[in-house]
DNA sequence: GTACTGATTTTCT
DNA sequence: GAAAATCAGTACC
């Protein structure tokens, strides 16, 4: 599963003079046959990412202020994604601070919306190729990272998910235990 | 500490 | 025209 696998990655924007890196610690699933996952009515104009192939950005406004930043996770044509809920910041914190208007550190990337605000993350990136390592938005495998923070199949929650109006209780979210930058 | 409400705009019906 | 995968602020224990 593409959710379990990106936890514990890590998220780099990368720009000219500022660049932004955390640690994904809280993941949601969605996959096709789910009437949450925004790829289920079929493809749109917003979501058409989502039917791209597997590791393509897909970044959506919603509820007026808020960015949300997900990785398409399935087949071409499938449109399935998974959200990045938090991250734990590791690099470029003064920046966050700045574009987030806090000095909590557990604050910044706490959150969907607010992951995407402290990393500069707008539909500016919307489609761009985040294993590419000439993007501007990229993800890290913790493979590479292994040796200096292992993360073990034990210290993953599974929970329902949050926020989707068309609630399943379903087990889609993942996040690490007992991590104090998950949203909660 | 928890609970409720308003903000604000893109996207689809 | 209504809904949306959210957040921050205010009110009240």
């Amino acid at each position: 599963m593409v959710a379990r696998k990106l936890l514990g990655c890590y998220l780099a924007h990368i720009e000219e003079k500022q660049t932004t890196v955390g640690r994904i610690v809280e993941t949601e699933a969605y996959l096709s046959d789910d009437p949450a996952a925004h790829g289920f009515v079929g493809k749109t104009k917003r979501n058409a990412v989502l039917f791209g192939p597997v590791g393509h950005a897909y970044v959506y406004f919603i509820y007026g202020m808020h960015f949300c930043f997900n990785v398409a996770s399935g087949k071409e044509g499938s449109g399935e994604g998974v959200l990045v809920r938090a991250l734990e910041p590791l690099e470029g914190i003064a920046v966050m601070e700045r574009r987030r208007g806090t000095r909590d550190l557990i604050n910044l990337c706490n959150g969907p919306g607010k992951l995407a605000q402290a990393l500069g993350i707008t539909r500016a990136l919307d489609g761009v190729p985040v294993f590419d390592d000439k993007s501007p938005l990229q993800i890290w495998s913790a493979d590479t990272f292994a040796a200096a923070s292992p993360i073990r199949p034990a210290q993953i929650a599974r929970t329902t998910r949050i926020g989707v109006a068309k609630a399943q209780e379903l087990e889609l979210r993942f996040h690490l235990k007992g991590n104090r930058f998950v949203s909660r």
